[in-house]
Formats: C-alpha cells, structure tokens, sequence
DNA sequence: CTGCTCATGCTGGTATACAATATGCCAGAT
DNA sequence: ATCTGGCATATTGTATACCAGCATGAGCAG
C-alpha cells in the first residue's frame, strides 16, 4: 500500500475530483455528449489548466475521457458493446482471484465474505436490489482484494468504476436478483471448501451470466 | 476518404519514444536505479517539458516509471512477486480468451496460430528459445487478440510489454522450453477441437506453471 | 579529524503566455 | 435565397517562466 502522501498534488487531487465528478454524472441517462472545459474545471477548482490537463490525460488512458483535439474533451459512454467486452474481462479476473483465495486466504477472511452477503441477504436492501447495486460491487470488489494479487486488484478497480457509472440504468427483473443471490452463496461455499476448480466456475459463469444478460436486454445502451 | 490523423501529437510521440527507449534500457542488467532527466529529455527530443512530462505520467499510471516529488523520475524495476502477480493476472486474461476463441473464431484463425507455432518451431530460432523470447510473447499475444475482446487485448498489451523487459534475463534450461513447446501444441489441438473447458485450462495452466518458475528459480529478480 | 549548519543548486510542480486549428458567423457574389 | 470565402472566436497543444522543497557539500566549530 502507498504511504500516504500528506501532499497530494494538484494533479492527484483533480485526478479524483473530477473521476468522482464523472461517475456521479449519470452519462447513461440522456444521450447527449458531455464536454468537459478545462479553464472553467481549473477555476471551480482555483488551480491552473496544467494539473487539470495531467488528470485528464490519466483519465483518458482509463477510458473515462476522450481528448479531441482543438474541440474539447468528451465524457466516454460505453457501448454495449465495450459494456459486455469489460465484464467478460472481470470474470477473468475475479474467476482467477477466486483460485488464489481458495489456496491462500484465511478462514477468517473468507467469513468475512459470507458475513457481508447474510448483511446484505436480511437487510431491507432487497426493495433496489439491482445487479450493479452499491453492495454487490462490493461484494465482488472483496473477492478481487482478497486474492492478494496487486495486479488483479488494479485491473479490475477500473472495471468496476465502469460498472458503478451504468448502474443506475440497470433494472433487473426480481428472478435474476434471487438467481444472483443464490450465486454468490454458492461461490461462497465453494471458496470455503477450497474447492478452486469449482469456485473458479462459478464465479467465472456468475460474471459471464451478466454479460449475455446485458447481452439480451440492455437496449438502452448504444 | 481516409480520415487518418497525420498530426500525432508531440505528446504522443515522446510516450512512445520513452516507451521504447525504457523498454529496450534492460533495466534487470544492473542494479543501480536509473533516473529521467525531464529537461534532458526534452532537450533531446527538440520539445519542451510540457508534453514529456505529460507522457511520463501515462507511463507511470502504466507501471513503467515511478514519480518522486523533488527527486527524480524512476524507471521501475519490478520485484519478484510483482512479477508473478502479473503473470498471474496475464494467465487470467488469456484463459478466458482462449475460452472466447473456441466459441467465436473461425477456423483459419485458429488455423493462423499452429502455422505461427510450427514456423517457430522448425525454425533455427531454437538456439535462444527462452520462455520470454518474442516470438513466444507474440504466440500468447495472438491468443489474446483472436478473442477479439479490445479490454482483453488492451489490459494484456501492458503486461505483455512489462514481459519484454525481464526476457533478457530469463534463460531457461531446455527441459523447459520443450515443455513449453508441447503446451503451445496441446493448446492449438483444445482450441481446433473448440473444446472451451480443456482450452482455458491448458493456457492458464501453462501461464500459472511459468508463474511457479519465476517464484523457485528466478532468484536474480529483488 | 569529526560533526553540524546552512547556502546553493537541482528537481519536479505549477502557472501563464503563446501558437495552432476547428468552428460559426457574416458579408458579398451569384 | 443560397452559396462561398474569410475573419473572429473558442479551445486545446506547446513553450516558458516561476516556485517550493530536498540533497549536497563547503565551511566552521569542537
């Protein structure tokens, strides 16, 4: 982990200013396109155009810009496309995460796990129980960090952020909330008899599920 | 029309030009760090600071070189584990394209990777055959792109690179490398057979047997 | 000879000025 | 009325000037 720098520059704090900024905008909603002013961002944030423009170049090779020369810098709306290529990619990583920590983790963390899914399982979340909900990302989230694997952590934290922008789009019929509920309790199950075969299919098949979901039925994007 | 865009950037052409000049550095050979001198470099490139210093950041989002305030600019050196965490997440990415492949490829693509494979393998390149040599990067690079998945494709390209930089000091006894060779053939027939399961379990056990490699014997790393 | 202090210089970080180019408006010709 | 050409403007790309902090080492005190 990074020792935390008691100086973030200017560039690190636009960097997660305007990251947030983008995520919470809600860019699937209408279709028209977001252009970002660099001048006015470096005013509201009382710093100059360089830090800004540093941020945005990082934010660009992460997908979440595009730079258009001489006309402006363009929030990125992914296509549905590119939606299922990014969870086909997570299921990659998490399914090999789930290998690792059927052979490294301990008990302790993989109770974690499954404490973290009855919470979710008796709360009243269930009413906006939706497939990229706050806590089911989390949920994978800690699946990826407990694989210990830095590479893995960092590849999929980008994914994720992704997922986070186009979840409010994403109305999923109550079957699919149970059928996903009763996936990540058998993932945990498996995980917990370090069966790494068998976790690494059923969190590979859980992911690849949402993606022919989308497949079928998110129409809205594009 | 061709809407080529004959302007490439100076920003864009100094990544590159760092992106090569740090990877062709052989940074595994000594021990000593070795600092970029922005103002140097820009001299050189007949550019000012700005869009160096703007590639340098792309880099070190990228993993390629670390930026101390006040101190310096690092070409990073990655530690033993790092290295097998990236092979880790490198076996992740291709075993789920492999998987991809057996589902969507055509025949002659697949058809474009034995012919790869036995060119190299008739080949009098069998001298310096060693596990990180290119035309061995190129084979698993092919695997990725034959998935057609551009997240897959764009997320191994860097490990890919990263690879580049330790191949010089990876010598590998020639059991191995036949070892190697035979997976590559094994890998080819599951994929020609479409059979998805044997083919994602070849590659990423062939990628994860190279993993353990590095852990026992690659002791030159740290 | 040894240890400490402080001035100086080198470094990346930031701000700003300048250059290049895409776009839209408007005048004038057809 | 419509089209065309050029100019004004807006916006990013690039260069440069300035700033702040750390490393280094000379020089002095002991």
């Amino acid at each position: 982990m990074a020792p935390i720098d008691a100086t973030p520059s200017f560039k690190h704090k636009a960097y997660t200013a305007l990251k947030n900024a983008i995520v919470a905008m809600d860019i699937y909603r209408n279709r028209e396109d977001i252009r970002l002013d660099e001048r006015k961002l470096a005013q509201d944030f009382g710093i100059s155009r360089t830090p800004v423009r540093e941020a945005m170049a990082q934010l660009e090779s992460e997908g979440f810009v595009r730079l258009v020369p001489r006309r402006g810098i363009y929030v990125v709306r992914k296509t549905k496309r590119e939606v299922i290529e990014m969870i086909t990619a997570w299921a990659a990583l998490e399914s090999m995460a789930a290998r690792l920590i059927t052979q490294t983790a301990t008990v302790d963390q993989i109770a974690g796990l499954r404490k973290m899914l009855t919470t979710f399982e008796g709360g009243k979340v269930r009413a906006h129980l939706d497939e990229y909900s706050e806590v089911n990302i989390e949920f994978h989230q800690s699946i990826i960090k407990l694989s210990g694997n830095r590479v893995l952590i960092d590849l999929a934290e980008n994914l994720f952020t992704h997922m986070r922008m186009i979840r409010r789009k994403t109305i999923v019929e109550k079957d699919r909330a149970d059928r996903s509920m009763r996936d990540h309790m058998n993932i945990i199950e498996a995980l917990e008899a370090r069966s790494t075969d068998r976790a690494e299919e059923l969190v590979r098949d859980h992911a690849l599920g949402l993606a022919d979901h989308v497949a079928r039925f998110a129409d809205y994007l594009d």
